[in-house]
Parts: C-alpha cells; structure tokens; sequence
DNA sequence: CGGTTATGGTCTATATGTGGATCATAGTTG
DNA sequence: CAACTATGATCCACATATAGACCATAACCG
C-alpha cells in the first residue's frame, strides 16, 4: 500500500545540495540570465530549474550538472581538462584497490 | 510519440559525474564496503548504486549525494556546520542581486 | 582447487520525476 | 502609476528511473 516512498537525506546531504542550488541561481543572476533562458539551454523546463535552484533532492543528477556548467558553477574548482585528470588519477588508484571487497565475517561491526 | 528523450549533457557535465562516481567507488573500497552495504546504508538498491558509481547522469541527485557522503567524499571540501554558513552567504548574497532578471531587448547578446 | 561472496548485467512492474499549461504575484522599467 | 515581464506555484498526463529478483562471472580466501 503506497510504500509512502520514504526516502531519507543526511542533513549533510541536504545542506550540500541546497547550497549549490543556492550558488546556481547567483551565478544565473549574476551573469543575468533569466530562468527560462537557462532551462532552455539545458534543455530542461522552467519548473525544474526551479527545483534545482531550490534544493530539491528528487532532481536528475544530470540537469543539475548541467544547469551548474551553464551558469558557471565549477564543480570540483576544476576545468574540464583538469576532470579529465582527475578521473585518470582515480582510476588508476581503482587500479590499485582489491577488485571486490571482502567481509570478514559477519560480527555487525557498525562503526560507533 | 516516443519523444525519443534526446537530453544532452556537456562534455565537461559527464566528466564531472563520472568523476564523483569514480570517487565515490574508490572510497567506498578504501573503506572496505560492500556495494550492497553502501546501498543499505542510503536506502536505495545495489543497482542504482552500479549507476551512480558507473556515472549515470540519470540518477537522483539526492541519492548520489547520499551515497557521496556515506563514503567520505565531501563535494564542498566543508563540514555541515561550514555548508550552513556558506548557504546563508550565498542568501545575502543573492540577497543584493535584483530579485528578477530584466531583459533589454531582444538585441541576441550572447557573450563571446 | 573448491567454496564463498562481491560484483555486473538484464528484465519487469511500479512509483515518481518531468514537461507543459495555467494562474497569481512580485518586480522592473518607462 | 501603468504596462510588461520574471518568477513562483500548482495540476495532470506521460515518460522513465527505481526496486527487486534473477543469472553469470569474477574475485577472494582457506
């Protein structure tokens, strides 16, 4: 019945994606973009530019990122090409790392 | 019909996305979880977590973020304490642009 | 090598995010 | 003050992301 679809955001979580959404509709103001002007660039509707400026969690990832591109807002203070490095980098170090992670055994050691 | 879903997404979107899934795999075996450990601990399925570790823009964004923070990849480099303070900056901030964008004219002035 | 587990992939029903239209209001400019 | 426009919010139909089960294989460990 319903599942009432409760799905749970650390505050953490919540604050990192308000912020940036926060940080997307300065960036759009500041470079004077209006609101249709930018979902048009990313392909996106008016309404989901503005769940995204907002902060709401049930976005696509995808057209956030793009939204963030549009008006400017670097991801990880890091221009394309740098990503591009940065992705080698953690790849290699996957590289490194046991392939499958294995459980010892079963002693519920939560971490508290 | 079928609208065949054409979204694109910026070379440097992709990137970035695959670069937080590339972090968030390489963290999650630095700290020895399971797939489907990670996948309890936020509430959602292994295979969404395949996804998002794989780069799949078509992820929720709160969900990416949960995994991101249960594993130890802070996308602001910034505690939750921080994010608060930087969110109400970015308020004031935003608080001293124009609260709506104002078009000129239709003139295309495109920045180049 | 043999047993065990983690991972990666596929498939389907269902929950749900998204687009688009609409309305109301605030904000801006002349 | 009077247009005009950007924004905010709501509603619905539809496209689709997600959960969950399943299988196959790789990876680990004794």
């Amino acid at each position: 019945m319903s599942k009432v679809s409760t799905r749970t955001y650390s505050r953490y979580s919540l604050e990192a994606i308000s912020l940036l959404g926060n940080l997307i509709r300065a960036a759009r103001k500041e470079r004077k973009m209006t609101a249709q002007e930018v979902a048009d660039r990313a392909g996106i509707s008016r309404g989901l530019l503005q769940r995204i400026e907002k902060g709401d969690p049930k976005c696509e990832l995808g057209a956030t990122f793009e939204v963030a591109t549009i008006v400017g807002v670097k991801l990880f203070d890091a221009e394309a090409t740098t990503l591009t490095k940065y992705i080698r980098q953690t790849e290699d170090k996957l590289a490194l790392l046991p392939k499958s992670v294995r459980k010892k055994a079963k002693v519920a050691d939560d971490d508290f």
